[in-house]
DNA sequence: CTTGACCCCGTACTTCACTACAGGGTTTAT
DNA sequence: ATAAACCCTGTAGTGAAGTACGGGGTCAAG
C-alpha cells in the first residue's frame, strides 16, 4: 500500500502528471518502478523531493542547478559544493537586483519627470528614449 | 546618397543585418523602398529608430512594449499613454525586485547559517530545501 | 460488460528574442 | 572576368520550463 501511482504523487506534491513525467525525463525525479502493464509505482518519498525541487525553484534555481542539489543530497557531493552553488546564485542574484535597481531609478525619473506638466511639444519620455545615449549602457536583460 | 543599405544601417546602430531583418518582422522597423533588385534601402532616421529600441530594451522593455512605446512616438497616442505604459513597467520591475530581495534574504541566511560551521550530519541548506515549507510560498520565477 | 477515471507514449506547441543556416542573386573591386 | 563582399528568401534551431494533444491501454465500480 506504501506506492504511489503518478496521479498520487502528483497531487500530494500539488504538480500535474506532465510535471513529473517531466521532471522524471529532466533527471529530477528517478525512474520508478513499473507494473506488469507499465504503471509508474514511486516510494512515497519521491513526494519530498518534488517539494524539494519546489523550493529551490521557488528560489530561483534553475532546474539544472537543482539537479546538482538533488545529486548532492543524494550523497554524491559535499556540504563545500551545496554552498558553492548557494553562494554563486547568491551572487547572481544580487547582481541581477542591482540591474533592476538601475532600471528602476531611471524609470522614476522618466516617471517623475512626466508628471511635472511642462509644455514640452514632445513627451519627456519618448525624447529620453530617442536620445539619452547613457541608456544604453550594460545590463544582460 | 541619403539611403542606406541594411548592412550600413545595421553597423550604424550596432546590430547585425538578421537582427534588422527580425525587427522589420516584428513591426519595429517599417520595411523600406526597396531596390529593382530587391535590396532594402533605408533612409538614414531608422538608425535613431533601432538605437530607440535599443535603449528601451536596455531598460527592460519586452518588443511588444517598444511596438507600443514607437506607435505612440509615430504620433499616434497621448502622453498619458506613454506614462500609462511607463508606470506598468516600473511597477513590474520593482516588484521584481522585492520578489528577488526576498529570495537574496533566504539566500543569505542559508548561505550564513552553512558557514557556521556545526557538526550537522546534513548540510543546513539542503535540509532548509528538505524541509521548510515557508520557502515555497509566491514568487513568479 | 461497459463506463469513466486513470495511466501510458511520443510529439508538438508555447513565449521571447534572437541566431543560424541553406541556397540563391547582385554589386563592386581588381 | 572573376572573386569577394554584400544582399535576398524562407525555414529551423536555441534555451527554459513547461503545457497540450492525439491516440491508445487498464483498472474499479456498478
Amino acid at each position: 500500500m506504501h506506492v504511489l501511482t503518478s496521479g498520487k504523487v502528483a497531487a500530494r506534491a500539488g504538480i500535474g502528471t506532465e510535471k513529473l513525467r517531466f521532471y522524471e525525463r529532466e533527471g529530477l525525479v528517478p525512474a520508478p518502478p513499473r507494473t506488469e502493464s507499465g504503471y509508474r509505482l514511486y516510494p512515497p518519498e519521491t513526494v519530498d523531493r518534488i517539494r524539494f525541487i519546489l523550493r529551490a525553484k521557488s528560489l530561483g534555481f534553475s532546474l539544472s542547478d537543482i539537479r546538482e542539489l538533488l545529486s548532492l543530497q543524494d550523497g554524491a557531493g559535499s556540504k563545500a559544493e551545496v554552498h558553492q552553488l548557494t553562494r554563486a546564485h547568491l551572487d547572481a542574484v544580487t547582481e541581477r537586483i542591482r540591474d533592476l535597481q538601475r532600471i528602476q531609478g531611471v524609470l522614476q525619473e522618466l516617471e517623475s519627470c512626466c508628471s511635472r506638466r511642462g509644455s514640452a511639444k514632445t513627451c519627456p519620455i519618448i525624447r529620453a528614449l530617442s536620445e539619452r545615449d547613457e541608456l544604453l549602457e550594460g545590463v544582460s536583460a
